[in-house]
DNA sequence: GCTGAACTTCTTGTATACAAAATGATTGAC
DNA sequence: GTCAATCATTTTGTATACAAGAAGTTCAGC
């Protein structure tokens, strides 16, 4: 692999983790000498998270960790709910039943994480879960760009599941999702995902709660 | 502007213009001699396009042109319609009295050069015409998703309205969505914009007979 | 004491030089 | 004559050097 796409990945991870915080601007020849590289790779790894939406690029000042703010947030789940929808209601007329085993395996491996309490482990499932459903959306350019939305909010769903009782209502959610897929229902399959990734009611406080936790 | 945006919008404008075919491998010398500079800006533009998906990038192999294929198209346009349709339903609700009137101006202007025959100036209001839709969202981050899918897509959408009376239609389908918003009827707007954007029956037959004649 | 302008310094943007890898050609063996 | 292996060439990836612009500082003037 190319350094400059192990770098995107590392500054990428050092943000998410919240070790840069908002605002921060990014020095070329910090970042060169923590990763042992020259500002070349450093520049280009850059200038990809500016795409993403990560960091923001402002020429010839530099590029500035840009942690999306509650509106912001909010109007990436609105977003995230309509797009599984479409996966899901896609899917509901497309899926396999190889695909429907996957997902429900996928559920049970969840529902063992979370009776672990092994909440990366159940972050992960729920990710598998998520990217089969978008895989058998049968369109692939939705599913790969859902699968960037999906990345891009990973963090910010882990906030809001902190919440006590969020898990165990996520995994229900799922479930009705699988039982919705397999009875081919393309609306209660769009209704269930839409619900499942909304940000509304409780879900909203919990998320704002979280923020404000993280912030500190 | 920095140079790299500059070379980065002309690559874009001439793989769009079909000056570089698909499949066409993206020298770094040679454009660093076309456009006078050295290899660092122009490998920056070639990455910025790479991950607009414009072209592909082939680690230590090189970018190549890659125009999207009948099905890859289709599965875009398909987005693109749900993308649309999400905008008109959440602008039935939240549209200004100013926007509505915006739009209606931008129609005529539309109306007007579809009268002249200017297919260009048809083109620009037309993608005026939409991208107000997309603000009146209330959504930013969905307004400027779709305003990036909709400039991916734009000169497919030309090929598609080359075919005989499918601007006047289209004209007509304008006028429906803005029927409808100013209606406040966010189903019936969703469903006009679907249906709008959406490559489906005839739609579908000039797309492919626009790709055959653009493949020469 | 404060404001403003020039200067210094620091950082980004671009050019060039070098290293490594992939492709293609050439030569030798079968 | 064909196939394979090695070598040369080409091209990408990275490092370094240089140029230009922005921000902060200092000094002069009011």
């Amino acid at each position: 692999m190319r350094r400059a796409d192990t770098i995107a990945s590392e500054i990428e991870e050092a943000i998410l983790t919240g070790e840069f915080a908002d605002g921060d601007r990014l020095d070329e020849h910090r970042l060169a000498d923590r990763f042992g590289v020259s500002r070349t790779p450093v520049r280009e790894a850059l200038l990809k998270l500016a795409q993403s939406g990560l960091v923001e690029h402002a020429p010839r000042r530099g590029v500035f960790v840009r942690h999306p703010g509650p509106v912001e947030l909010i109007e990436m789940f609105e977003v995230m709910a309509e797009i599984e929808a479409l996966c899901g209601r896609l899917a509901a007329r497309r899926i396999s039943d190889a695909a429907l085993d996957e997902l429900r395996a996928a559920n049970a491996r969840c529902r063992a994480a979370l009776g672990r309490g092994d909440a990366d482990a159940y972050y992960a499932e729920n990710e598998g879960f998520h990217r089969i459903v978008y895989r058998e959306s049968g369109n692939g350019f939705l599913a790969s760009e859902a699968g960037r939305l999906h990345r891009r909010l990973q963090p910010f769903r882990r906030l809001q599941l902190r919440a006590r009782g969020r898990m165990a209502q996520s995994m229900a959610e799922h479930e009705a999702v699988v039982d919705a897929l397999a009875a081919g229902d393309a609306e209660r399959a769009a209704a269930a995902l839409r619900g499942h990734v909304a940000v509304q009611g409780e879900k909203f406080h919990d998320l704002m709660a979280g923020l404000r936790r993280a912030a500190l």
